[in-house]
DNA sequence: GACAATCAACTACCTAGGTAGTACTAATAC
DNA sequence: GTATTAGTACTACCTAGGTAGTTGATTGTC
């Protein structure tokens, strides 16, 4: 079932797009990415429903149109990507993957400030 | 060529026996992934194949078997994949990716420990 | 009422990852 | 020297993601 978490690219793309609009049309969508996808409309449509037969997505019929709204939550593709990412390339060690972040300068000064802010902000959390 | 560095499970196991051995023959990637996957010898070979054909790996033949080598490092790798997962579900903003890690616990009190040591030692390096 | 626009349904392709059987060849073991 | 073993090559399939054309219905316009 981790299958309906794990999400291609242009998934990726629409998903981002319901959970902001929390429904929306596929031209909604398609207006949505048209900018930086360039798609033709029906392959936006298509994807769409082959999402739902996944379960990631649902749809209520509005007149003629669909509205599909997310089925999934982003924390959970979130959680679920990022822990198989996590497995695969830090044999699990959520550590590692922050240490890669940092020595491959993903991550600049104010990132840092940032960073440190919230660890210690966990921290305090942690203690109580 | 960013293909090159983006790679599915089956394949980043495969590699992690060709980062740790340097070479291997089919047979040893084989050995080593039995426990975890129980795959038939030919599907390693196959892959071993394909991916030599994407360019993430070489091989050279000692007597009736080929040894292969990792032609991408881990590194490479672990930056892509990393660049991908950020930039799709934290749009780019690595910091989003570490607090994400901090709220879904897949972070304890020793690697917070761990973490604000690593950070700190960051902030020492970049103050220079 | 004819015509254009909108929309979903259906069909078709292509690629990559994954899985493995079969066939052929070379070495090894009696 | 024949049978087994170890290896690669070749072929075949299946799934999921991605991309889009064609078709047919509906609706809104003049």
């Amino acid at each position: 079932m981790t299958r309906k978490h794990r999400l291609g690219d242009l998934q990726l793309a629409i998903m981002h797009v319901l959970w902001e609009h929390g429904e929306a049309a596929v031209a909604d969508v398609h207006r949505a990415l048209e900018e930086e996808r360039g798609l033709a409309p029906t392959t936006i449509a298509t994807m769409l429903a082959k999402m739902e037969t996944k379960g990631v997505v649902g749809h209520r019929s509005e007149g003629r149109r669909y509205l599909y709204r997310p089925l999934v939550s982003e924390s959970d593709v979130r959680r679920t990507m990022v822990d198989e990412l996590t497995r695969g390339l830090f044999e699990g060690n959520a550590v590692a993957l922050v240490s890669h972040l940092l020595s491959e300068h993903e991550i600049d000064r104010d990132d840092l400030d940032e960073l440190r802010e919230l660890i210690e902000r966990r921290q305090e959390e942690e203690a109580s």
